[in-house]
DNA sequence: GCGACAG
DNA sequence: ATCTTGTCGC
């Protein structure tokens, strides 16, 4: 059955039930494969009833995409702070199922475990589809941190109380920094250090760059660069 | 009760 | 998330 179908009817606090279940699945600890694909997932509206969503495969060593995927599926849960997996996994799932190449490490938009209940979207993702995912977030949901240096590379940790749920990272000096969190079967350290690998000229790593634009309106002009 | 709040 | 080209600044 599908996700979609399995998550039909849910209410929010049936969703918080659900994520609090599912997070005592999510594992922080190294468990990668020698990882020789990397892919980017983001969700897009082509309006507020459709949903689309695009994950990009990409060379882990050059970059360079090797597939890609796109879906679409009508909108089934409202926007809340928190349980944002409930409008997007269902469509990502189903983009995910049609890719030819399964990627070895998901960089997903939004957060890992830092989220109230440790079960943010990437933590989701990686926990139904059993692969290693990165939180890569553009702004914050949970946690305090200290100020960080404007140096690329620069990073700090990301504290609920005493507890390091991510880390703040410069990607690029002179921009806003990004959210990272392990999302599942890795660590921090391990996260930054892949994000930072598909990092090059910009604010945002190559993978969230090619998901970004494909689940986005102006997703023709990347389908094009595409081959 | 008053803010904060991924995309 | 989304409406949207060129332009100012590091």
């Amino acid at each position: 059955m599908s996700l979609e179908q399995e998550w039909a009817g849910l209410t929010p606090r049936d969703a918080v039930a659900l994520q609090r279940k599912t997070a005592t699945a999510v594992i922080t600890e190294d468990q990668l494969p020698v990882v020789r694909t990397v892919a980017g997932v983001d969700v897009g509206f082509e309006d507020k009833h459709t949903a689309r969503a695009a994950v990009v495969v990409l060379d882990a060593a050059t970059l360079e995409p090797v597939d890609h995927a796109l879906a679409r599926l009508p909108v089934s849960f409202p926007y809340v702070p928190g349980l944002l997996s409930f409008r997007e996994c269902p469509v990502v799932m189903r983009a995910l199922a049609s890719l030819k190449v399964t990627p070895d490490l998901l960089l997903c938009d939004g957060q890992g475990i830092a989220h109230p209940r440790r079960l943010g979207v990437a933590s989701h993702l990686g926990v139904l589809t059993g692969l290693p995912s990165i939180g890569v977030a553009k702004s914050r949901l949970l946690g305090t941190h200290d100020p960080v240096s404007d140096r690329r590379g620069a990073w700090v940790p990301l504290r609920d109380g005493n507890e390091v749920i991510g880390a703040v990272l410069r990607t690029r000096q002179g921009v806003k920094p990004l959210f990272i969190s392990p999302g599942h079967r890795l660590s921090l350290a391990t996260a930054l250090e892949w994000v930072m690998a598909c990092v090059t000229r910009y604010r945002l790593p190559e993978t969230t760059r090619w998901a970004d634009g494909l689940a986005s309106n102006r997703g023709q002009r990347w389908l094009d660069r595409l081959k």
